[in-house]
DNA sequence: CTCTCCTAACAAGTTTCGTTGATATGTTGC
DNA sequence: GCAACATATCAACGAAACTTGTTAGGAGAG
């Protein structure tokens, strides 16, 4: 098998990042932010097409940004709490930490 | 001309979500977080190619993440703020706010 | 069991992104 | 002036991402 290359936390990163660099994808959030929902009222609401909602949807799935359940016909969509604290401890990270001068680098 | 589309919240949070959605370039920011410094230093440190380089720092350039200075033969990079201010009242405008049943979707 | 509905997955086409090598611009020093 | 260096920009290519249409499978209705 081909051995997991160890998810780094800049890999991480990438992958929300990534996820949420997306028009679409955005607009999914921003509905799922006001609560659980399902895929058909999605389709009618952002006016894309069944197969590309699908699509985002597995690409936030697999980024962890959202869940889904099972229910009847339906699949419903819920975001999930855990990535945005991450997200917020990947911004605090990658802020500016001191206000140095060029000295230390270069010369 | 082509008139500027103006530019909604929607496309500022995918342009900086996009920005930041690249190894390379996370790497550049994490570096500009210590502090300012050249693309010399950068291209030795990162060991990537000078013209990769360039590219990705137009990125995050034009995405208002870095500032450049020019000195001499040198360009020094440097973080800006408020773009990470931004990035944090966008993760929490997505977070998911109230715990809302079902019901107010489909049905 | 059959028909319909909801959704996921696949396939093909198009677009966007990232890399690389080459060229251009500007600076320093001789 | 010329040579060496730092950086930006361009062109071309491959790879990845997104879109669209189609197909497949599972759940309810009759």
């Amino acid at each position: 098998m081909t051995a997991a290359p160890k998810p780094t936390e800049t890999d991480r990163a990438v992958e929300l990042f990534h996820a949420l660099s997306d028009e679409t994808r955005l607009e999914i959030v921003r509905k799922l932010a006001k609560g659980e929902c399902c895929v058909c009222e999605l389709t009618d609401q952002l006016d894309a097409a069944q197969s590309r909602l699908s699509f985002h949807l597995r690409v936030l799935k697999d980024a962890g940004i959202v869940r889904d359940r099972k229910q009847g016909r339906w699949v419903y969509y819920e975001l999930d709490r855990e990535p945005f604290e991450e997200m917020n401890a990947i911004v605090s990270s990658l802020k500016p930490r001191a206000l140095r001068s060029a000295k230390d680098c270069c010369a």
